[in-house]
This record gives structure tokens, sequence and C-alpha cells, in this order.
RNA sequence: GCAGGAAUGGCGAAAUGGUAAACGCACUCGAUUUAGAAUCGAGAGACUGGGAGUUCGAAUCUCUCUUCCUGUACCA
């Protein structure tokens, strides 16, 4: 009788599959229990072995909780819109629907034979439109929706209009824009329709708004925060940049209160809500207003009030004189365009000919920061080049248009529409000063800040040197020190700032703010240690109680305060909040940090400059992307304002296109569709071209959704049955008796996308009343990934490098690819020098090189023209020589298919090795054929290092060929026993011939029921059976329950091993036994429960009772130690009391052998564990 | 920098404050076998990263240092 395992696992996949034995019930007497894996993306790879690790945990959990009598809801599904099936796409023309439908068969294919107990007759995929109807049907309800502070909770937007109609948005306490302007009742009912759609849209749910995104011009797309990695894009590792884009956001930050609170209620790991948490990035304090002094009013530490229109820099003494020459000289344009824009024509003061800075501008309107410049008249005084001069300006926050002298001259109108466009488009710095009830230049500072309690610890303010007051404020004196350090930071890329954070910079602005309770003057400095993404952009610096800033006062010279009660700050800042007390704080001496934070804010909101405040790190999540194979957006355009299809139209379905590319127009891919305007008259969609608005033909929104929309209530689909699912998206019954998922497994690298986003549309399904839940996943468990063991060559790459304009450059040399086997001197990255390779380059370029040499430089250099126009008037010889020692060397790791290493042993002992077969590398890749290899030993050896186990990295390793070798149930054994759950591990074959060997032996012990040994008399258990089942069942029990799911592995082998030694064949053992090992190994404990006779499946059997006295034993083996070092053992009954145990411990030889006379000070008797004698 | 986690044989790992190293791989020897594989049996091997403390007793609790991993990035 062998353990044929193929042809088990093959009969028990199909009986499951015909009988439909996972089919959960919606009707059921039973307790429900819904286990979940996350979403998987059906990629083209298929699966590797690390993917399984967290199916196999859940299905062994559903299992289990089947045995123990719950309906088990245990789905599964695919994620499939996304953007691998549109890269494909791209490149190859398939439709990524007809990618998706293979990757999903293959996925399928490997799935089942693992022997996953899904319920498949639930499964769902995002891109059909059954399922994205109700993505759809969701997004009309958060733009239909907003967000009430009062309530706490969202609320239709009819709501809303009604507030509005009657009162206006006054009293309205509302996540909104931060551009909301008051109006009354009247005045919103004077509004026009398209008006009011405007200001709906910034109070809706999802609205459209103009953003700055991260976009990825490689992909084509916008990517959210979590989507890039290191300044790249998560997938493809393509650059990123920020653009502006008109874009369809979800109001996530309304909710950001409620995720947080949320966390608590949830359980999950603490590691999982901490990244949560810092994401949400909530911050307790006060926003603060600071007046800015006018510099007279600094009384000596400022300079003299320069007036608001004299804004040139510091050489102005000169250029006026320029200035004024020219106001007396103007062209013919200029003339013709000052006679319209002289006496606020358009509505605001120009001026002609001003200084700003070291610059004279044509026309300038100083309130709105615009100027007007008219070319086409030579500048002989001014050598900048105009376009630098425009970088400038605008790095001071002015705007420069340019017009040509024709345009003025000749269609002067639309130059002037132009302008007044340019103007509409402009804050007024003077409206600002409306607002602001500063004493003399109006303006004040804002800022959040968490530490209220230390406001008289202020001795400086900091702004973000982009923060818009900065121009403004600066004076005539530092002006000049002020720029420079703007134009410096602004040149540091992110990544400097990141990498350079121990740089301390700024410059004073030569302004001062009051303080708002002792109204002595605060110095105004720039710094970008202070982010203009962050709160206000502006901090007041507290250096004694803040690391950043008492750094920067030390740099600068700037007094340092102490305000707290006995602490030392000669070294360093006292940031804590604990264990303090104020001082040298007026009303606040002798609070601690509650107290004192409480009064302060008090105080603040007495005199009207400040007020208690909650700041959110968390930003609204951008939910449009310029892609293809996603959701269309149920939306059509009219006025240009974004309007809803009715859902009885729904679903809107994806229209067929000819590319999948953007259109020539930088249009999205949608944009290419023939098909696609929505026609109003017969609700449908119609040609695009057809598009009139007098018609009732509309054009159809081009985005479409993110990968986050499907997968976040993708769970709620599952609880409805096939059959019931086109009247709603879940009926309600369902939703009830399903209520969330209990246990939802998967990788952690989702905390801060899809099961941040997942929460949000549950909380806002739950306050509109579609749900009865509020969170989705009630606890969760991150698997650990599986790592793969990746090989690197080595390539070694040739550069030019050249000199000059204060700059060093490498040109890369384009010859064959050189390969050097593995060392551990190679060092990526770094250049270097080696004469005798130097001279392999020179010799082969010589060679190379043939009289008229222009197109072969090309070749060797590429087409640039900084080191081809250098080289091409030389001749050969003088090309060689000026190369001669300027060729450095560079290695470059490149990761080989594992496939391509030699391997040793064979079968079931196969192992890589890190030997390369270099034929096979060559013929991976075209350019690698003429490679040359430079071997050791006649060896070419990579580098073999452990990281993720990836297609991408060629490093996977395919569960097909494990489960046609041992098994499905060795693989699913074999993953659990690697290690705990949680934890990150190298895939490493080594142990499964251990599991496979135990499954082997667990078939051994059932040989007798199937060969016909066995007596038909039922054979007792003995004592010892009893005992290693039922030790076998508490242990098992208690693993599962805590996911230790490792441990019962190696229980069962001990199990096995025993009762082998046993040599049990009772029924009454080995029946309960395959219970146990059914969630584990599920095809062997079918086969072998059907071999016992069982007609039905072992699937819903009960799970064996653990009886604890099987387990009861009459005496111990006591360790007896002495001192805590256990010495030797005593068996004793265990019935006997604390001081029977010490005198019998005492009375026994060894223990005076080991005392040796002396009389122990103490004997510790922990009855039934141990006895420790002391002394 | 901050937050979280980890460190036990050659490897993966186990251990409610109570006999440290279970279980598996690899290794050695023996039996069976023409040989190998498979199977069976036997065996060798780590005193828990370093230091201090609490305790009758610490892998486990506290402090500290070292190394590694993950997350996050000047968050006011």
């Amino acid at each position: 009788m062998k353990y044929n395992f193929n042809d088990i696992e093959k009969k028990w996949q199909d009986y499951w599959a015909k009988n439909e034995t996972f089919k959960a019930s919606n009707n059921s007497d039973k307790p429900k229990y819904y286990v979940l894996d996350m979403f998987p993306y059906p990629s083209g790879a298929g699966l590797h072995v690390g993917h399984p690790l967290g199916y196999i945990a859940s299905d062994i959990y559903a299992r289990y909780k089947r045995h123990k009598g719950f309906n088990v809801l245990h789905p599964q599904g695919y994620d499939s819109f996304g953007l691998p099936a549109e890269q494909y796409a791209i490149q190859t023309g398939q439709h990524p629907a007809v990618t998706t439908e293979a990757n999903i068969k293959t996925y399928r294919r490997q799935l089942d034979q693992i022997g996953f107990s899904f319920d498949w007759s639930r499964e769902v995929r995002t891109s059909n439109p059954e399922y994205y109807k109700w993505t759809q049907w969701i997004f009309i309800q958060l733009f239909e929706s907003w967000y009430n502070y009062d309530s706490n909770k969202a609320e239709p937007i009819d709501t809303l209009i009604e507030r509005f109609n009657v009162e206006g948005n006054t009293n309205i306490n509302a996540a909104c824009d931060d551009d909301i302007n008051p109006f009354t009742a009247e005045e919103w009912n004077a509004f026009s329709d398209t008006e009011k759609q405007r200001i709906l849209l910034k109070y809706r749910l999802t609205y459209l708004a103009e953003t700055e995104v991260n976009w990825c011009p490689a992909l084509g797309t916008v990517l959210a925060n979590d989507e890039i990695v290191n300044g790249v894009s998560e997938r493809g590792g393509h650059p990123v940049i920020r653009k502006k884009m008109t874009q369809w956001s979800m109001r996530i930050s309304a909710y950001a209160e409620r995720l947080l609170q949320g966390l608590d209620t949830i359980d999950w790991t603490d590691a999982l809500k901490d990244i949560q948490k810092n994401w949400i990035g909530k911050s307790v304090g006060a926003s603060v207003k600071f007046k800015v002094l006018s510099p007279t009013l600094s009384e000596g530490k400022g300079v003299d009030k320069v007036p608001g229109y004299m804004t040139g820099g510091n050489n102005s003494h000169l250029l006026i004189e320029r200035a004024k020459e020219m106001r007396a000289n103007p062209t013919d344009a200029e003339a013709a365009l000052w006679a319209q824009l002289k006496g606020k024509k358009l509505g605001v003061k120009f001026r002609q000919q001003h200084l700003i800075g070291d610059y004279i501008v044509d026309f300038v309107c100083l309130d709105k920061k615009l100027i007007v410049e008219v070319d086409g008249k030579i500048h002989d005084y001014q050598i900048e080049a105009d376009e630098e001069r425009t970088v400038r300006l605008e790095n001071d926050y002015y705007k420069v248009i340019r017009f040509k002298n024709e345009e003025v001259l000749g269609d002067i109108d639309s130059v002037l529409i132009k302008i007044e466009e340019a103007l509409a488009q402009r804050e007024s710095i003077n409206s600002k000063q409306v607002l602001s009830s500063g004493k003399d230049l109006g303006w004040e500072i804002e800022v959040f800040t968490t530490r209220p309690d230390t406001i008289f610890g202020v001795s400086f303010m900091t702004l973000a040197p982009e923060h818009e007051l900065v121009s403004q404020i600066t004076t005539a004196e530092q002006k000049a020190e002020v720029e420079a350090y703007i134009e410096a930071t602004a040149k540091r890329s992110e990544r400097d700032r990141m990498a350079d954070v121990k740089t301390i910079s700024g410059v004073f602005t030569g302004t001062y703010a009051e303080h708002p309770f002792t109204k002595e003057p605060i110095p105004i400095w720039i710094g970008d240690y202070v982010l203009a993404s962050y709160g206000t952009g502006a901090v007041m610096a507290v250096p004694c109680g803040d690391q950043r800033d008492y750094d920067f006062a030390k740099h600068f010279n700037i007094p340092i305060p102490n305000i707290f009660e006995g602490v030392d700050i000669s070294e360093e800042a006292f940031a804590s909040k604990d264990n303090v007390k104020i001082a040298n704080s007026d009303f606040l001496n002798g609070l601690n940090y509650k107290q004192a934070t409480k009064k302060a804010i008090e105080a603040l909101e007495k005199i009207g400059q400040g007020e208690g405040k909650t700041n959110y790190r968390l930003r609204d999540a951008v939910f449009s992307r310029q892609r293809y194979w996603g959701e269309p957006f149920p939306v059509y355009y009219k006025d240009g304002m974004p309007q809803m299809i009715d859902e009885k139209h729904l679903p809107l379905t994806l229209p067929e296109v000819e590319k999948y590319l953007p259109t020539e127009e930088g249009e999205p891919p949608l944009g290419r569709a023939d098909v696609w305007a929505w026609d109003t008259n017969t609700n449908s969609v119609c040609h695009s071209e057809l598009v009139s608005e007098s018609n009732g033909f509309y054009p159809l929104e081009l985005n479409t959704m993110p990968g986050w929309a499907g997968s976040s209530w993708y769970f709620f689909r599952y609880m409805e049955e096939q059959s019931n699912r086109g009247e709603a998206f879940a009926t309600e019954g369902a939703l009830k008796y399903w209520e969330n998922v209990d246990l939802y497994i998967g990788g952690s690298e989702h905390a801060t996308g899809h099961l941040l986003y997942s929460r949000f549309w549950v909380k806002f399904l739950y306050d509109r009343g579609f749900v009865g839940v509020d969170e989705p996943f009630k606890k969760l468990i991150n698997q650990g990934m599986i790592l793969g063991t990746s090989a690197f060559v080595y390539r070694r790459l040739s550069y030019v490098k050249l000199e000059g304009y204060g700059l060093t450059r490498w040109h890369p040399i384009k010859h064959k690819p050189i390969f050097e086997s593995y060392r551990d001197t190679l060092e990526v990255g770094v250049t270097f020098k080696d004469s005798s390779l130097e001279k392999e380059i020179l010799d082969w370029i010589k060679q190379e090189l043939p009289l008229l040499h222009h197109n072969k430089l090309i070749e060797i250099f590429g087409n640039d023209p900084l080191i081809i126009d250098l080289l091409n008037p030389m001749s050969n010889e003088e090309i060689i020589e000026f190369l001669n020692e300027k060729i450095e060397f560079q290695y470059q790791s490149l990761h080989a298919d594992i496939s391509h290493l030699k391997t040793i042993g064979e079968g079931s002992n196969i192992k890589y090795t890190d030997e390369l077969i270099v034929e096979e590398f060559k013929n991976w890749r075209p350019e690698y054929k003429n490679a040359e290899f430079i071997c050791s030993d006649n060896k070419f050896l990579t580098l073999r290092e452990v990281e993720k186990m990836s297609k991408s990295k060629f490093n996977v390793v395919n569960p097909d060929e494990i489960c046609e070798q041992y098994g499905a149930d060795s693989l699913r054994l074999y993953e659990m026993f690697l290690g705990p759950l949680e934890q990150y591990k190298p895939w490493n074959t080594a142990g499964i011939t251990g599991v496979h060997g135990f499954l082997k032996k667990l078939w051994k012990l059932y040989v007798p029921f199937m060969d016909g040994s066995l007596s038909e008399v039922e054979v007792e258990p003995t004592k010892d059976n009893l005992k290693t089942l039922h030790k076998t069942i508490k242990k098992v029990e208690e693993d599962i329950e805590n996911f230790s799911f490792n441990t019962s592995v190696s229980t069962f082998m001990i199990a096995v091993n025993e009762l082998t030694a046993q040599k049990c064949t009772s029924r009454h053992i080995l029946e309960p036994l395959l219970v146990l090992v059914s969630p584990y190994a599920p095809h062997i404990a079918e086969e072998l429960w059907e071999q016992l006779g069982h007609k039905a499946s072992i699937s819903t059997a009960p799970f064996p009772k653990f009886e604890e006295k099987y387990l009861v034993e009459s005496s111990k083996n006591y360790p007896i130690s002495f001192n805590g070092k256990m010495r030797f053992t005593l068996e004793l009954p265990l019935d006997m009391s604390k001081d029977e145990i010490e005198k019998a411990v005492l009375a026994y030889d060894k223990t005076q052998e080991q005392l040796q006379g002396r009389t122990p000070k103490k004997v510790i008797v922990v009855p039934g564990k141990i006895v420790n004698i002391v002394g």
C-alpha cells in the first residue's frame, strides 16, 4: 500500500469541486465565520512558493473552524484591473482582458492544485462589469455625500443643499476645501446652477480639484504617495515628477479621526496599527497667530520702512535712472499697451518700467504680482537672458507673461483679454491685508504648534522658504541674502534635503513679529527645515524645547530662553512633556504640560490670536488614473461640471480603444475611444463625435479609477451568493448575516494603501446605512514573506572621464558586454582606474576607428556633442592620445535567472550552486550574445543574495514542481513548518523531505486498515495511545487558535512517532488523529478517512474533544535544583503536600550528597513543578 | 533621527518566570540492498549576542550596549 500522493490529491480535488464541499450557506443554524485572504492580482508570472504561505494559513484556519462547527465563508477572487496587464497590452497590443483571463486560468490551476477549501461559487473579479457596476455605484454615493462634523458622519448632499437654502454656509461644520467663501441663503439661491455645483464640489466626499500629483511620465499615470518608493515608481522604478492636474480626489481626511479611533476596536498587530497611526499623523496643539511688525515699530532692530512700491534691489539707485529714461522713450508697442493699462483701466493699478529686484520690467501690477513684458527690442544694458530673469522673478512669486510687439500692435484686444485672465488667476496681496488685523503691515503669520505651553519660550520664528509672505516681509537690507537662500534651497532636491538633515541653514528676513503676550519683537527667519507642505509652513521656534529649533538658534546665535523649571538646557533642548514645570512664563509659571497647554490656549482665544487645533498628516487621496484598464467613472460633463449617470443605467462599461496609450494631446487612453460620450436622451453611450451640449450629448470622463477602488469593498461582495448579486452589491440579509471579515490574512505592504482605504469606504458605507459594520477586518494577521536567493553577475563598464565647465562627466563607452566572475573585492558603483584594462579599451577603439570616424564615434560614445564635437576634429592617433589616462571603470551588478545556475544533486536533493552556465546566460538576452566572460579557475561565479522573491529578480521557485515531487500536502505542511507565520524566511527546500517523511509515516499507521491485515475486532486504545492523542489534541487546538502552525506540525510528528512506537492500531485513536491533521494535510486525511470506511468528507467531522483525564498523572518526576541549577530528578506522587515534598526531598540521599552537610537556608516547593533548595 | 521587531546547534526553529534546547534538515555509524534510492535503528553536536539588575529561580521581566531586519522621513 503505497502513499500515491499525486493520485490521492487529484482525486480529492475533483471530489471537492464536484460536490461543492466548501460552499458556504447564507442560511445556517451554525455560527458564522469569515476567513479571507488579501485580494490577489493575477500576474502573468503565476504563483511562486511565497504566495501560498498566507493562503495555507487561512485555509488551515477555515478548515479548523468547519471542524469546530462553524458555517465558514472562505472565498477567493481576483483584483483583476491593474497596471501590469495594461503595460503588457501597450507592448503587445493584446487586450488586457485577454491576458488577464489567461493569467487567472493559471492562478486557478495552481490554487486548485494546493487543495484550498475556497468557495469558488462566490468568486469575484473587479474587472467584470457586473462587479464594477457597484464600484461605480459606491463612487456615486460618495459624490452625493458630504461630511458633517457636527453629527460626525457622512450625510446625503441633499441635507447640505437644504441647509444652504435656509441658512447659507456660515454655520456648516463640514469637511471641505480650504478656499470656501461664506455666503448667505439669499446669495446661495441667487447663484447659477453651475455656480452651485462648483460650490457643492468643495463639500462632496469625492470631488474634482486641481492637485499637485505624482506624475510618472514613463507609466503615463499618476501615482499615490504609497506607490512611490525612494522617489521612483514602485512598479518599474521609473522617475516621478510633481505636476498639477485636475483629478478626482477622495475626502479621506474627513475620516482621519475615526480611522485613528477605530484602530482601538480591531484586533490587528501593533506594528500595523502603528504604521496607520503614523500615516494619519495626528498632532494636537494650537494654531497661533503672530502679528508681523513693521520694521519701524521694532525700534531700531529692523530697518526703515520701505514703501510697498519700492521693489527694487540693492542696485536701485543705479537702475532707476535707466528706468526713467525708458519711461520717457517707450517703443510703439509699449506706448500702446500702457495707454490701455494706466489709470486702473483693467481694475488694477499697473506701473511701467518698474524696478523689481535688479531688473526693470515693462509693466507690473504689484498687488497681484503680475509682470507684463513686451519683447522685440534689445535691452542693451541687460545682460541676463530673459528666461533666467523670468525664473528669478517667479521665485519671488511674480508671474511673468510676455507678448510680442506684433501682438500688441496687431490685436491689442486679445492681449488685454490674456492679461485679464492672468490677473483673475492671481491673488491680491491687498485682499489678504483686509483679512488680517496686523498693526501696521497688516500681516499675520499663523503657525501650528503642539506645545502651546511653551509659548513664552519663543525666541524666533521660522518660515519655509516657499512661504508666501517671505517676499513681502523681507526688508530691503536682507533682500539679496533671502533671495539667494531661496534660490539655493529651491535647487536642493527633496533627496538632498533628506540625505543632509544635519546642515543648518537659514536667513533672517529683517522683519519681526510680535509675541502675542509679551509684545516683544521676535525675529522672523526662513529656513528649509520648515516644510511648506505641513501645517502652515511656519513655526514658532522654541529652542529650549525643540532640538531643531535649538540647533538653529545655537548656529545663528539666537537667544535660547529657558522656560523649564530646574532643567539644564546648556547642551540640548528639553523636548519631553513629562515631569516638568513651566517657568519664566508669566501666567503659566508652575504649571505642568497639560495645565499650561489648556491655559495658554484659553489666553490665546481670549485675545483672538489662536485656538486649540488638531492637525493630521493624512491627505486626501487622488482617485484618478490616466489609464485604460480600470473602472470608468460614471461621470459626464455639462458646462464643465461633472454629472453622475443615474444608477439605473450602470454599469458604464469600458469602451474599446485601438491603442492603450495616451492620445497625442496627452489625454488618457479613453480619449481614443470612438464611442465614448453620453447621450442624455437615451441614457446610453454614444459616438464621441456627437458631443453637443444643446442636443444632450456630453463628453464622458476619460480617467479611470485606481486599483484600490475595486479592492475597497470586495469583501462585501463575497457575502452575496452569485444568484442574488444583480439587485444590490450585497443584500441586507447577507450583509447582516456575515457582518465583516473575522480573519484577514495578507502582507504588511498593504498597511497604508488597501487597508486604510477599505476602512474609509466601509465607514462611509456604514454612515450612509448601506452596511451594518464600520470596520471591514476584525482580526488581521500579516504573513511574513518568503524570500528567494538571487544570483548576481558583475558587468564591467568603461567610461571616458572628462573635466571642464566646472563639472566632471563620465561618458560611457559602448563596447561589447564584459562580465567578470564574482570575487569579494568587486565593488558596485565605484569608479577606478586600471592601466592594463585601459590599454585593452584603447586598442579596441584604435582598431575600430576608420579614417572617417564621425559615425563610429557616435556608435562608441553615443550621440553626445560634449564628447563627439571634442573628438571628431582629431585624427585617430590624436584621439587615442587624448583618451589615454582618461578611461575609468565601474562594476554593475545584474540579476541572472537562477535557472541559469549549475545544479548539483538530482531529484529531491537538487541544489543550485553559485556557478553560472555561461552558454545559457548568453542565449538569454540577444545583447549578451557576444559578451565576454572572464572566469576564474574556469568557473564563472555569481553572487548569491537573499531578497524578496519576485519575477523581476529572477529568483522565483514555482510550487508546481514541489507539488509534483512531494504533493500538495507536503508543500502545505512544509510552508507552515518553516517557522512562525509572521516571520520573513528564505526559501530552502532542504527540510521538505522531513515533512514528506512524516506523511509517509502517517500513512503507514493506517496500512493495517487497508491491506486487510487487521482483525475485525476493534482494538481498544491503550493508556499511552490515549495520552498521545489527547496531548496532541490539546496542543494542536492551542496552536491553531494562536496561529502557531509551525509548532503543530512538530506536534503531529511527535504523535506519529509515538503511535508508531506504540504500534497503535486503534480506530479510536487513528480516526480523531485524521481530523486533527485534516486542516493541514487535507488530501491524505480525506483518503484515509474514506479507507476507514467513512462515506462523507472529513471536512465537517467534529474536532475531537480534549479530555484532561487522559493526561492526569499520579506522580511527577520532580527536578531538584540547588540555587536554581537542576542537579537530579526525583519521582514523587502528585498528591503530596508541600511539606511532605520538602521532607521527602531533604531525606533523599542525593540531596544530602549535594548539600555536603550544609543546612539549606530555604526550600522552595512548587507542587507539580519544581523543588529548589537554597543554601 | 524616530517607531517597531529580532538575536538560541552547521541550518530552520521549540520552550504559561520553574528540568533549556522539543521537532525537522544536514552530519556520523549500523541494519537491509549488487549499488543507489527508500526504510529501520543508533549517535554526535549549541548552556540562549555582550554587560548589569529584579528573583529562591531569567531565553522569558527591567536597564544598558552591539548587530541585523522592517516601517517612516526635518510633522513643528
